[in-house]
DNA sequence: CCAATTACCAACTGATTGGTCGGTTTATTT
DNA sequence: AAATAAACCGACCAATCAGTTGGTAATTGG
């Protein structure tokens, strides 16, 4: 059991510098030689522990990426009452998170669709499975919402799942060095706005 | 002159070419052989044309984009009456453009930010300056709304110049292959829920 | 019509890429 | 301690990249 625990902390090592790179300089701008140079290791190695370079890509979305966007999206929203605020308050925490320049891994995730689109097909596949799982999640906890008496009867809560989002992943884009915070702060005053809207019995 | 007439429609070709393939492909991921190829032109015609890669795709980006996004974001908004239809419209417009895969150019440009964000600061700046002037037309539209009663007094135009910009962005990041329709669908009626929240006396 | 300029050609360079391979070191088993 | 297997090394390969260069073909002004 020791040689499988010495593997998988190497391929673990591996693929947390290949995401931090990845994400940094963009897949296709990145080489391998660049991740092994940081991690003091050989190509040999490297080939050693995955097939190709998009193997090595995959594994990083399934076992990284996934439980990352996963704790920080899904997992504060799961099951709680009073959805509204729970969302709200879970994509302002990705928001800060992502001022303080670490890094906010709905937003990797976003990155990824945008380089990938049209441009490989089987890691779209990977990548969009993960959105799917945000949206069910949304679209579950809104539902519930309705029934618990805090979202409006009428909303639409695939249009609302869809709307959040787009508009997360749209003001991640723009939250580009200087201009973040006030970015966030009326992105997310216009969110809770939104979020009045069907709350209350009406519209929608 | 004619000379000079000459020159420019090479450039032209090799600028509206190299657009189509940077979208297409991404920036990084394109050759300027590739560009060539497609021209049947030589190296030697593109150095004799453009100072390097990077200077070619600037120049892209002025002559191109700039004007691409100005005449299906901004032009469509500007002066007009009634901003929320109208603003409402123009990006249904371009959502339906895209559909139809043709470039959408505004989605083209947050494509770029992706690609050049933390990586290329000179490029970058001519890609924000684009979105810029979209943000403050919306902006100067908004307002003139007000004073028009057409949006609410207590509106911060800003913010939701910001929310708007910030959506599609997003939603077009989400359009990927297949489920394009729908997404679009229910984009578009949370956009104009959303504007129902602001062209009344209420909240904001 | 001819010299000068413009526009273009295509072979080449040096660096970098993803991936291979034969071999060495380290750890485990017997 | 010998044998076996796992983990890793690093030189190498063919392909591709941005950019250079020395030339040629087309155009134009005098």
């Amino acid at each position: 059991m020791e040689k499988n625990l010495k593997r998988m902390a190497t391929m673990q090592r591996m693929q947390s510098t290949g995401l931090e790179l990845f994400y940094q300089q963009g897949y296709y701008n990145t080489s391998i030689d660049d991740i092994l140079k940081k991690l003091s290791l050989s190509k040999g190695a490297f080939y050693y522990h995955f097939q190709s370079k998009e193997d090595f890509f995959i594994s990083i979305v399934q076992n990284l990426l996934f439980q990352k966007v996963y704790s920080m999206l899904v997992e504060p929203i799961e099951g709680q009452e009073d959805p509204l605020n729970v969302i709200s308050k879970s994509i302002e925490d990705a928001l800060e998170t992502a001022e303080h320049n670490t890094m906010d891994f709905g937003f990797v995730l976003s990155n990824f669709i945008t380089e990938f689109n049209g441009r490989n097909p089987e890691i779209m596949k990977y990548l969009m499975d993960i959105i799917k799982v945000w949206e069910v999640n949304l679209i579950t906890t809104l539902q519930k919402g309705k029934t618990d008496g805090y979202v409006d009867r009428h909303v639409d809560s695939e249009a609302v799942a869809t709307y959040v989002i787009s508009s997360y992943i749209g003001v991640r884009t723009l939250m580009v060095e200087g201009n973040s915070k006030m970015l966030r702060y009326k992105f997310v005053q216009q969110l809770k706005n939104y979020f009045k809207l069907i709350s209350q019995k009406a519209v929608a």
